[in-house]
DNA sequence: GTCTATATAGAGATAGAC
DNA sequence: GTCTATCTCTATATAGAC
């Protein structure tokens, strides 16, 4: 059984420091000590902070969308494939002993202080997820399995602020059984 | 016609930073650059950087509320109030040059980071918030302004948790325009 | 109340030995 | 690839002169 790599321990722990923490309250010492090794080590596999944080937004990005991809390409019906997609947040929010948010919704928060490579790599993001959930919305519009009123593209964008944005509220407040709970509702607002 | 005095300045400075910035963001060199003193004369007003927090967190609050507390008392429709409401959070938004989230949605987002005094604060805010709009949700429902299905209290989360999130999200996309179509959407999924 | 000067701690980053 | 050591910059904070 091969052992995880400095370089992906690095990634893994400053993704997690940085879903509780922050981009601004996340630092090197941070990851040296979480991973056992000194700061200086760091700059060796990413020379400097943006190098990480691209690789960080990278990772997450190919990973998530590469899931949100299979739950739209299954063959689950539309109110199935909705709530899988929900449930990634929900999963992100209940993972380790800590709430973390989305990676992308903490840096979406501090989007004013990062380098504009990185803004560029967070607005596609929300791009890609809308957009994911469009189709999603409109297929079960098609098969009778949703229904509401106004556009689909503002339901998609409501619904995508509501599960990035709602899960930093959700920590403030009931955690992951308030979150459950508001997911639940959006549900109930949209079926027939 | 009196000139604001500094320690007004420093809140009112203090505040936008932290609505663009994010409070890890914001820095007394910032403040004392905008206000045009030195950083030492700021610990003159507010001796720690919590003390500051405290003060700012106290003033937004207390306005925001008593003008929420007007909207709910007043003898507009339902529909008024909580259109009334959203728009509090719409014109926080376009205030400015600059795009900027409401301050609690910022220290939310980095609450992990905060002291315990401040982390209550927020909690507080908010649940202050959920439950004037619980307030207005079942006002809306009685009179047959609003009608959707689930329950009254996780729609008022819910509806604070588009609205908090949702402006963190308006700020990568769309700006106050993706926003305002968000809340036009929400309107359309609670009318009758 | 504001200033200069300084203290102390932490940040990201680099050089060079092993 | 990791280490020690160091650099530079910036952070919050304090002391004491004016």
């Amino acid at each position: 059984m091969k052992q995880t790599d400095t370089k992906t321990q690095i990634l893994d722990v400053a993704q997690d420091l940085i879903q509780r923490l922050g981009v601004n309250g996340m630092s090197y010492k941070d990851i040296s000590e979480a991973v056992g090794i000194r700061k200086a080590s760091i700059h060796t596999h990413f020379p400097k902070k943006d190098d990480l944080l691209v690789a960080l937004l990278d990772r997450y990005s190919d990973r998530f969308l590469r899931i949100v991809d299979g739950i739209v390409a299954s063959s689950d019906t539309s109110e199935v494939k909705l709530r899988r997609y929900c449930g990634l947040f929900e999963s992100t929010l209940s993972s380790g002993n800590q709430d973390k948010a989305c990676l992308y919704a903490m840096l979406g928060a501090e989007l004013a202080t990062l380098n504009h490579p990185l803004v560029e790599e967070v607005r596609s993001f929300y791009q890609a997820n809308t957009q994911r959930l469009a189709v999603m919305l409109n297929a079960g519009l098609e098969d009778g399995s949703f229904q509401f009123n106004g556009d689909v593209e503002a339901m998609a964008s409501l619904i995508f602020g509501l599960l990035e944005g709602g899960m930093l509220v959700a920590r403030v407040q009931g955690g992951s059984a308030g979150f459950h709970q508001t997911i639940e509702q959006l549900m109930q607002l949209i079926k027939c």
